[in-house]
DNA sequence: CCTATTTAAGACAAAATACTCTTAAATACG
DNA sequence: CGTATTTAAGAGTATTTTGTCTTAAATAGG
């Protein structure tokens, strides 16, 4: 698995808040329940996206969570970097520590090849631009068939 | 992680095995030795790559493992899929079923290229190949200061 | 001030992955 | 035939990841 489950959830939930009225705060377990993830374990995931500055919440009634910045400056990168950590940007691919261009493992140049542009999809792509294709052409952010988009 | 520990060590012994005299076979325990793993553990992943018909193995004194067939003729991408299955080279990025062109989400096509790419890497590297890295270049193969190949 | 709503925090539990150990089976060789 | 060497198989353990539950804290609104 490229990403863990943690992360997607923390990456589909950051994208379901960004097509949402972006001046109300979105009630977690509004979130878990269109994305049909567990409200307790996305509570935790978005506690960490709270912490690392990423998301923005706020207790009690009309509370909830947002973004805490516009969702034009928040790229995948950063969701993935606070959940899951900068390995998939950096490691070996055979999970030799220390490779690199001075002390290669036999895969290492095609590997940071690729490795670069997983790097540069998820750098260069904002939540923004995400939740626009979301909205405009309807895609899917849940295992299930039906989506909060058509309901 | 991309590519599962299990993977790793199974890609990582089937390298040592191909490095070594090909008309005889290598006991476990100096693979394992070499490579730095449990020996009980790499016994298991072997096992697994026996039953896929991608190394061979003999019993008793003289005995060990050896690959099935000429190094030129296994991929990398064999390997992989023995051991971690063909999630890697098929998933959705945000671990949604049934994303592919039809029914995508919303980074499907960025992925789709970047997943195919590396199939392509994969799916085209020989253990021939690599062994030849591996020993003309000296290139690592453990997580160790020292090499096999240096011993 | 009281109650309902909501997140925060952390303990707990389950499942998956990684790793270990023991016993059995095959084979070579004296 | 007996013993040493080696893989096979599967039970067992440890660690990590995933998921659940309980209690506390904050806030809105009557």
């Amino acid at each position: 698995m490229v990403l863990s489950k943690t992360c997607i959830y923390g990456i589909r939930a950051t994208l379901f808040v960004a097509t949402q009225e972006a001046d109300k705060y979105v009630p977690i377990n509004r979130a878990a329940e269109a994305l049909g993830i567990s409200f307790h374990f996305l509570t935790k995931i978005l506690q960490t996206l709270t912490q690392q500055n990423i998301m923005q919440s706020y207790r009690g009634p009309n509370g909830g969570i947002a973004l805490a910045k516009p969702a034009d400056s928040i790229y995948l990168g950063e969701i993935i970097r606070a959940i899951d950590g900068t390995n998939l940007f950096s490691a070996c691919i055979l999970g030799l520590p220390g490779c690199g261009e001075l002390k290669p493992c036999p895969l290492h140049e095609q590997w940071a090849g690729i490795r670069g542009d997983i790097a540069k999809m998820f750098n260069q792509t904002t939540v923004s631009e995400m939740a626009k294709r979301v909205r405009e052409r309807g895609l899917r952010l849940t295992d299930v068939e039906w989506n909060f988009l058509t309901s």
